[in-house]
DNA sequence: AAAATTACTACGACAGATGAAGTACGTCAG
DNA sequence: CTGACGTACTTCATCTGTCGTAGTAATTTT
């Protein structure tokens, strides 16, 4: 299991690259989540939800509901134009990091 | 530059790895995570020592003295057993946390 | 003699992650 | 029809690691 102060700093842009692909709510994100990295990291809820109002916050999501007459009403996201560069910034940031990180790392270790 | 949230909990293997190498000091391993990242990313000093402190807590490093005459007195510092062991750990997590953060990164943006 | 460099230490603030608990709606088995 | 389970959140309080500010102390350079 991946350890959260690993990740921390990238459930914005793992977030933000869901919402890349469609528009969605935290319930989905957070399954997606778990799907995509093979049960291999799952986000807290109460991580998920700080994250979008962080997101919220800083412009690069925007939430809006769905008229939906069943069920617990839905919050949905969908990423903005700022996001999409803030996004596209991280995934610069993240290759930079691995080169460094990378440095420090025994590959004979692993 | 590379943000502090990313590499955090990363700082820890990053000491680790270069007392793997040599028994050092504060000052030395500042300077030498500057030199290998090439400049990329620079430890702040309260977080090199905060850091110290918790991998003596936790047993993975020990601290001694060398005689010297001259000079502000050095604190040396040294990997013991329980630190190769958890150095280790490190470098198998951070080879997944690569595969993880990898599927969360498109491509065409880095 | 002053300024810069080396080598720390102490303290307080902050942000992100998280545990615990609670709310609210729907579905389905017994 | 009732209680368990799954969906979909929200609030609050706490913890940890990072970092800004500041101070101490010795040596080296200008």
């Amino acid at each position: 299991m991946i350890s959260s102060d690993v990740i921390r700093g990238y459930n914005d842009t793992i977030i933000l690259y869901l919402l890349l692909e469609n528009e969605s709510y935290g319930y989905e994100i957070s399954k997606q989540i778990k799907e995509l990295s093979h049960e291999k990291y799952t986000i807290k809820e109460t991580t998920l939800y700080s994250a979008f109002n962080r997101l919220l916050k800083n412009g690069y999501i925007e939430s809006f509901y769905k008229d939906e007459t069943f069920g617990k009403r839905r919050t949905y996201y969908k990423i903005t134009e700022a996001g999409l560069h803030y996004y596209k910034e991280k995934c610069q940031e993240w290759k930079l990091t691995k080169e460094v990180v990378n440095r420090f790392i025994r590959e004979d270790f692993t």
